[in-house]
DNA sequence: TGTACATCAGTGAACGCGCGTTCACTGATGTAC
DNA sequence: TGTACATCAGTGAACGCGCGTTCACTGATGTAC
């Protein structure tokens, strides 16, 4: 049942696609490859046609959730701070929290990333280097003499807050942790000289 | 072999202090019930004449490697802040990431612990909330009026920076992820009319 | 205090299960003439 | 343009393996008399 080049190509985005939301709700230890196909619409056997290991998947995966998030964040700056804020305070929100969603695997699978394969821990500290630099960009234009210092901060922070958040069993003390940190992180976004709230 | 009550209270407690570490530093997933029981140096088969399953242990192995982070809080934030600041900033270098210990769950397994058990939350968040609280009591003293919403920003920014820096490859970029997070926590430590640095 | 017996910590084989991966096979695709 | 053949995407059974958990067994401990 061989599928034309096109198909083949559009399977594999696929299932890097599919992998990228499985292993972000389900985390990467817990979700297997059979999963994955299942999900895709396949049966799991074919799953080394496009892939040498679940580890290379996993490296792609991870990669497209990186690089998605990026094109979100880097939308969102162009169009100046307030959006930029919006977008930064949206991922700081219990409603997004709830979605059981989490567009971000540094959060949702930090702990698993941090004891990846080399190849994995690339992928991910290049996706982590690349939203720096858009927000770093942000906090320039804001005229922030320390605009990547800023960045790291603020976006290591934001992983803390938004993996905590998801760790408490208490909602009201998870909304505390991220109403805290978005007062906090919007107070000196791209103002650094400004008072602490 | 029947082993007395003092002895079999204290394998139980040498099972749960070694699995506090072992899934500190290998994962929770990633780490056996065998790995554990041969680390003690007894075989698997008499791990559940101490625990009803896995997730019990993981539970009372959580509650442990956070009550002993809670004393050692403790204990420096009653030295006064200089050696309060001395013991947080330990936990964001260098040296300490590189010794592969990481003595905080939160940072060591947050990924895992936000999918994992009822109990097992519950207990990580009772940790937690421990911790902030011991933060928020060092930040009262320091006269601050927003104590607990500092000390839940310092926790939480403290552990996004100690989860990405074990995930990021690149050694520079880690270790500007741990100056950046220790220079700002340090200025708004209890003096939140200061200044940015 | 000494003896008889129930208890139960620890052993190691075994359970069913799902994992990542491999493989013989199928049949449509793409290519060579 | 049509035919013959090699390719290879996808299937589903099978591989070895390690997981969490159970269990019959051993023999020292703790208890009842």
């Amino acid at each position: 049942v061989k599928k034309s080049k096109a198909e083949t190509a559009e399977t594999r985005k696929r299932i890097v696609k599919v992998a990228s939301e499985v292993f972000r709700s389900n985390g990467i230890n817990a979700t297997g490859v059979s999963e994955i196909m299942s999900a895709v619409g396949l049966t799991h056997g074919g799953f080394y046609r496009h892939f040498d290991s679940k580890e290379q998947l996993v490296a792609e995966a991870c990669a497209e959730s990186l690089e998605v998030l990026a094109e979100g964040y880097g939308a969102a700056a162009d169009k100046g701070e307030m959006a930029f804020l919006k977008v930064l305070e949206h991922y700081l929100s219990a409603e997004y929290r709830d979605s059981n969603e989490c567009a971000c695997p540094l959060v949702a699978n930090g702990s698993e990333l941090a004891r990846a394969d080399k190849e994995i821990r690339q992928v991910a500290t290049r996706g982590f280097e690349n939203l720096i630099e858009i927000i770093a960009k942000r906090y320039r234009a804001n005229g922030s003499p320390t605009a990547k210092a800023d960045a790291l901060f603020t976006l290591t922070a934001m992983i803390g807050a938004g993996t905590m958040a998801r760790v408490v069993d208490d909602p009201e003390l998870s909304d505390q942790i991220f109403q805290v940190t978005r007062k906090r992180l919007a107070s000196r976004a791209g103002k650094p000289q400004r008072k602490l709230a």
